[in-house]
DNA sequence: CTCGGCTATTAATAGCCGAG
DNA sequence: CTCGGCTATTAATAGCCGAG
């Protein structure tokens, strides 16, 4: 594997820090610096099992690490086979990341009502129904009770879709950067969605 | 120009036919049937290069792999981390396919429009700009001027999303199974947007 | 032609350190 | 505490084969 060096800066993006831009430099001097590393110190990977990770910082880690891979993944397929990809996590937190085409359109919207859909019951009864929730149909869903409002935007979305076509012609898409967003909404509001969101990061510092 | 042959395009799920629940025992009885592989058949996975995939046949079947790779990534993300994550494929030839949460929304209201928003020029000038496309600035997208059109989608929305949570509280998320979806509208159409979309599976029977 | 299944090999990453 | 960088090891997959 080559030296990829990321331009991707300060993980997380917290509200109050600036955007560091990372100088290539730096990563050749801390290079030198670690100490070289005794033969068997790291353990490898290891196998781990799909389920959720409990402790906080290791989920931190976690979320970051695979959602880069993730969007590598996407951006490998969406390269290889032409084909355009839409990809957006949510983080426990409500920080959203996206990466792709139709989802720079995806981040606009839900930038407004992030968590306002994707209502959880609580805790993860995902894997009680025999199958993990991905692997579920969708037969319960009513399709045709929300036709109305689906068309409705739909119709939006074409003369959002014409506006920018007209405007942005000379890209040949509109992507949105890997980047981490927080939410623009109060913690209330979303307290009053999910509740054990907002405690997401104050468990081990309060 | 080629001419349209009778034969359906549909690989991946025809109209008319039902989905067929694979049975472990066929699995068996196939593994018996394929006499046992010379001890150097396979080369292994091969390096290959991040560029499109000219032929056909070999990016399809990129395609189909790497994609179910993809959304099985993007499952374990969400488990291991709680997260909630939308991935949308749109293939060459126009297919949809999509995994996740939101996803079910995306889905739905792409459906109707599938192509028109992302308009691409034509051909692969991704990468002319010295960095691909996912990896430049969103700087020349004017976000003001879209405004009024997001904040209508967005109270549509929210409307959707209310009337979900009212129906179909019983499940946890409305999430949609890993399934392929031929666009809903004619060919004619999707001829309007993008010259060559059409002619993706032609070239190779006319 | 088109796709699922099979391996050898590459690519992703879990845990660990060190710095801030 | 929080995060980037480093390896040993697991997980993904390119090409091939056989069936429909």
């Amino acid at each position: 594997m080559e030296e990829v060096r990321e331009t991707l800066p300060t993980t997380f993006l917290k509200p109050n820090e600036q955007l560091q831009i990372p100088n290539v430099l730096v990563t050749q001097t801390k290079k030198e610096l670690t100490k070289p590393r005794n033969p068997k110190t790291s353990r490898g990977r290891l196998k781990i099992e799909i389920k959720e990770i409990k402790e906080d910082s290791k989920r931190h880690v976690t979320f970051s690490k695979r959602r880069r891979g993730l969007f590598k993944k996407a951006a490998e397929l969406s390269v290889l086979t032409g084909a355009k990809i839409a990809v957006v996590t949510f983080s426990k937190c409500g920080r959203i990341y996206s990466f792709g085409h139709v989802d720079s359109l995806m981040d606009k919207y839900l930038r407004k009502i992030p968590v306002n859909l994707d209502v959880y019951s609580g805790g993860d009864s995902a894997e009680e129904g025999g199958r993990p929730w991905w692997e579920r149909p969708v037969e319960s869903v009513p399709e045709e009770e929300l036709e109305e409002y689906i068309m409705a935007m739909s119709v939006l979305r074409d003369k959002l879709g014409k506006k920018i076509n007209d405007m942005g012609s000379i890209v040949p898409a509109w992507p949105i950067n890997m980047m981490g967003w927080k939410p623009q909404m109060d913690m209330q509001s979303m307290g009053d969605v999910t509740d054990g969101v907002t405690r997401c990061r104050l468990g081990q510092n309060g």
